[in-house]
DNA sequence: CTTGGAAAGTCAACAACACTGACATAAAGT
DNA sequence: ACTTTATGTCAGTGTTGTTGACTTTCCAAG
């Protein structure tokens, strides 16, 4: 099982069980330090990981449409819709009627929305420059190459429409 | 990419928003990719991702008491011990009681839990293993040290726990 | 030897967040 | 006119987490 692999010309990686174990740990056990902050913020306000994954990508690209948000988030539109509902309702996210197709639904962060975004990516920001400092730069083009190795194509597609200052 | 300099020996990483931010989409993606082909198979064995974890630090430690297992997934014993139940009633995990302190309930996987094990890991493997492989061995090391240092302290003195081969 | 507390297990209630299926409406496209 | 798309909603279900209360077992200190 420990096997080395021959890959036709290109690098050759030793991997053994217990190294692939590690990698796989260190996924569970980062993700966890990763949600840790914005899940105490979130409390606070009564919202969920649901809300923040909505905000998120709401900011990021404002007046997307709910199914281009569903299609990123990966969930069912009546999840979403739950999440969503609280949101508008609770003033941080406005829902405007498209101008071309009045089907579409366009999202937009209210001022509201906007600061409660700030607040929960100010303290992963934090958190994710912390570990880029301790780990230094070359480990930080590691880190994103694996990850983004590690990701379903569909997926890989959302994350590279963002732009990288890279 | 991550812009450098250096300053009084320490190496400073200038990082705009839009670099920690496309840090923090890759995390969110990559862990969607990480988990998607243990859930394909949890699903057909009427299982969760509860159970898979449950399973992977089970087998990572055979023997381990119930309050190690609680105190590394980081969850209530309530909420372990529903998932644990179904493990035990079903024939893939042992309780035994422990000789020294018969209190203690020592947690062993059954062949079958074994084999259900190494279907998971399996798959989790080859999808690490596949990252690892078009990112090259540079980026494996920059992946796990930024991994580490975003983790807990708590986490990480159970992460480092593990022996690394490396 | 008694007692305090740790380890484990269980019951009940609840909440967040995912799912399926069914159905309704409006508007766009053919 | 008909079909498809985008959105929203109602109802029901499942997994996984939470609190709180309570019991049994049993090690260890007084």
């Amino acid at each position: 099982m420990a096997d080395s692999s021959t890959q036709g010309g290109e690098t050759l990686l030793f991997l053994t069980d217990e190294q692939l174990r590690k990698g796989i740990e260190a996924m569970f056990f980062a993700y966890r330090g990763f949600t840790a902050d914005p899940d105490r913020i979130l409390d606070k306000h009564g919202y969920g990981r649901a809300h923040h994954r909505a905000i998120h990508f709401i900011n990021r690209e404002p007046g997307l449409t709910v199914t281009t948000l569903l299609s990123v988030l990966g969930v069912t539109k009546q999840s979403l819709n739950r999440v969503l509902r609280t949101l508008i309702d609770d003033g941080l996210v406005e829902s405007r009627v498209g101008r071309k197709d009045k089907r579409a639904r366009h999202l937009h962060l209210t001022p509201t929305g906007e600061a409660l975004e700030r607040e929960l990516s100010g303290a992963q920001r934090e958190r994710m420059r912390g570990a880029y400092r301790t780990a230094g730069p070359q480990a930080v083009a590691g880190f994103r190459q694996v990850l983004e190795a590690m990701m379903d194509p569909d997926m890989r597609r959302h994350y590279q429409m963002l732009k990288d200052d890279s």
